[in-house]
DNA sequence: GCCGATTTGTCCGTATGTATC
DNA sequence: CGATACATACGGACAAATCGG
């Protein structure tokens, strides 16, 4: 459903990547071609290319050409990237998603989940503990804490499903960004229990804190996902600027 | 040095951000507002706060204005972000950095290589293997493999100082972009020998693997480094795409 | 080495759409 | 409803880098 001409061009650059249409290392077709096959003005190929930049999936030379520098990745195991939902990933990385709430109760944020999470003291939180299963293995353990005032309405019943859905679909509203943070921590005896992890094993999980703020600009989630650590892989673009 | 004028106008909004010139979650001067203020159009100034964006430092919504999102972090670890070089991060986190080299030989590519490093079969190659201190302490092994016919003249004497430093000051390549992907592992004997680590304490590292690209589209380095645990912390900013 | 054609990079001005207040 | 603010799109101009003759 993207109306916006960059998006669908995008798109459909993205997918001619992908499939191969364009051989790795080598280069696209110019702008100028691009142009006229997409029938649009320049900017907006730009646009266009400017996202696939970002995606790590071609590399614009100046003088030259963009370059696909695209490859594809070993799918063995669950990869994180962008903004999703766990059963967006699940079904990205083409497995079956369960999710099983451990806890669900409301909280007032004290110093304490002030420093830890950045709401305002005071603030009404929902705080859900989550374990998420991919094709029935217990993969990882979610603390949520969302605003109540931000996410109203939230219940055990959806927690099970997915709360993103419900937050874009129900509440309609739109999650924007995210600051995450990883981390390498020790297990702990609820990581233990509902990993299946053994101390003589790993005795590590990966850790990734997240902020999520919506399009209001009001930061309603903050996020500590505990991994198992032999599934769990991030993947990242990082695109060298001047300093 | 950045004559280009977004990238102006970029860092002086981003250091205003920084310094606390905007509240928090306060509106920024609207765009309108600020073409005036900087003298130009209004696609430049989009484009500065369009890389807000991707910092995490801003939240653009429609009809409203431009909202500050930027918190300071603790700066208490070694905080990994973009594409920065061992001293450069170093330089960042106001600490003094060291690096020892461990290995230095020139290798021929082999099937093994290969699957790991993504190198052409046969491709002539450098690897290193480096151990960096962060006041004094040792933190990451390194181990680099970097394409000898792009970066040619490569020396122990210059590993142990700064690569990247060579490769952009001396040969004058330009280093792009960086594919990573992190991981963690259980620790290795060399883990364990050379970042002091004790099995009866952490038994993982963090992993973090990367492809690195040059301006001309060409992949002249994989590295995998291996992080001490207890100091590794990579922050991230996403945003949300429509799919 | 120079020159011209091609290609990407930067910047500007303008018009229209959409969301907020 | 109108004013304001951001989003999308177009077109044009010039600069800078690459490449082939």
């Amino acid at each position: 459903m993207p109306k916006a001409k960059y998006e669908q061009i995008y798109k459909d650059i993205k997918q001619k990547i992908e499939s191969g249409d364009y051989a790795y290392s080598e280069l696209l077709p110019s702008e100028n071609i691009l142009i006229h096959t997409y029938d649009c003005s320049r900017n907006t190929v730009r646009r266009a290319i400017g996202m696939l930049v970002l995606d790590g999936y071609v590399q614009t030379i100046q003088g030259k050409g963009v370059r696909n520098i695209f490859r594809p990745v070993a799918q063995n195991s669950f990869v994180l990237g962008g903004i999703e939902s766990f059963h967006e990933s699940a079904i990205r990385n083409n497995k079956t998603g369960r999710t099983q709430v451990l806890q669900f109760m409301e909280i007032i944020a004290d110093e304490k989940i002030q420093a830890r999470t950045g709401f305002p003291l005071g603030s009404e939180l929902y705080y859900i503990q989550r374990l998420h299963f991919l094709d029935e293995k217990p993969l990882i353990i979610n603390h949520n804490y969302f605003l109540k005032s931000a996410v109203p309405g939230l219940t055990a019943d959806i927690a099970c499903h997915s709360i993103y859905d419900y937050i874009e679909h129900t509440l309609h509203m739109t999650i924007v960004n995210s600051k995450r943070i990883m981390t390498v921590e020790k297990i702990t005896q609820v990581d233990e229990k509902y990993l299946h992890l053994d101390v003589n094993d790993y005795n590590c999980v990966a850790v990734v804190s997240s902020h999520t703020y919506n399009s209001d600009g009001v930061m309603f989630e903050f996020t500590q996902s505990r991994h198992r650590p032999d599934y769990f892989r991030f993947q990242d673009n990082a695109v060298r600027r001047i300093n």
